[in-house]
DNA sequence: CGTGATTAAATGCAGTTGCATGAAATAGTC
DNA sequence: GACTATTTCATGCAACTGCATTTAATCACG
């Protein structure tokens, strides 16, 4: 490992990663705020039955729910035990794999899906949509994905996905 | 308030959005384990032994800290608990209003501060200085501005602080 | 097949957060 | 000046998170 290495990042990167981290904070504890208010669970709850309502059948193996999301193991793990007390979510044995089993989506989760996305969508509207034109958001897009796979990729789908089931 | 405010985002601000939390999350998921595996405490910590050393005299009212660092208010003042119990800052009694407090930096937590930005800006570097240039930087700085003050604004500093401080 | 490594998922525990509330000082008002 | 409202900060409690470990099943392969 070279020394050198340890290079300073520039005053632009630096202000960069300061409105990333500021602005990301705060439009998400807007929109966060806005779902409370209309008397919903927090947005996890809401990605997590999104990527179920569109997965085949409307089931998913933890495992992969797991990497859409970006959460740790066990996070998803609970998170799972949370929809299934409240009925959004079922889990159902795996033949296939005895260790593994599927989460699968039930008919109220779909419905609180749905209906989650009216104030959602809303919300980014307002928080992100009103801001900036278009053109503004694709060239924001087109920044931020250069940022994006400093690690692990994933979901290369996210673009077209927002275009179609939501 | 009119039906119509409920209007549906555009796909390209969806998708901005997306990019946004994701990304967002990535780097400073990335970011926060490097500092640990060097042995740092979490960024909050430094974020607030930073503002700490910048003030004047090294100290702040709690109420301040707060507004700098979007936290709420039982959040930092934990937080000033944690920091107190390490030893990097102080308590101090505030004449003027007896309700509050100043809290103040001590030598240990300017020297933390600043050990914690080697490891930081190297880590800032890596995850964002070198996937962008300059002036790409720049745009992204702009473009999050925009989104920046949906709510309260705060910090109109920032620009400059990076420039100077750090 | 048998043994060890790997993968899927759950869980105990300590530490942290969010929420609501409390306690203490100050500000505003009549 | 007494009364209410507001501001500043702390804290009890329940929920949540991170970490490390456990359990159970599959895989790799000699």
């Amino acid at each position: 490992m070279d020394v050198a290495m340890k290079r300073k990042p520039s005053t632009e990167a630096t202000a960069a990663w300061i409105r990333l981290m500021r602005v990301q904070s705060r439009v998400l504890d807007a929109v966060e705020h806005e779902l409370k208010k209309a008397g919903f669970p927090p947005l996890a709850w809401y990605d997590a039955l999104f990527e179920l309502s569109r997965a085949p059948s409307g089931e998913l193996r933890p495992v992969e729910l797991e990497k859409q999301m970006l959460l740790p193991q066990y996070s998803t793990s609970r998170l799972i035990d949370r929809l299934v007390d409240e009925g959004l979510a079922a889990r159902r044995e795996c033949k296939a794999d005895k260790r593994g089993q599927f989460v699968e989506i039930t008919d109220a989760g779909r419905e609180l899906q749905k209906k989650m996305w009216q104030a959602y969508s809303a919300a980014i509207e307002k928080h992100v949509g009103s801001k900036l034109s278009d053109g503004d958001a694709v060239k924001l897009c087109g920044l931020l994905d250069r940022l994006g796979c400093s690690c692990s990729e994933a979901q290369p789908l996210a673009v077209r996905d927002v275009a179609s089931a939501r």
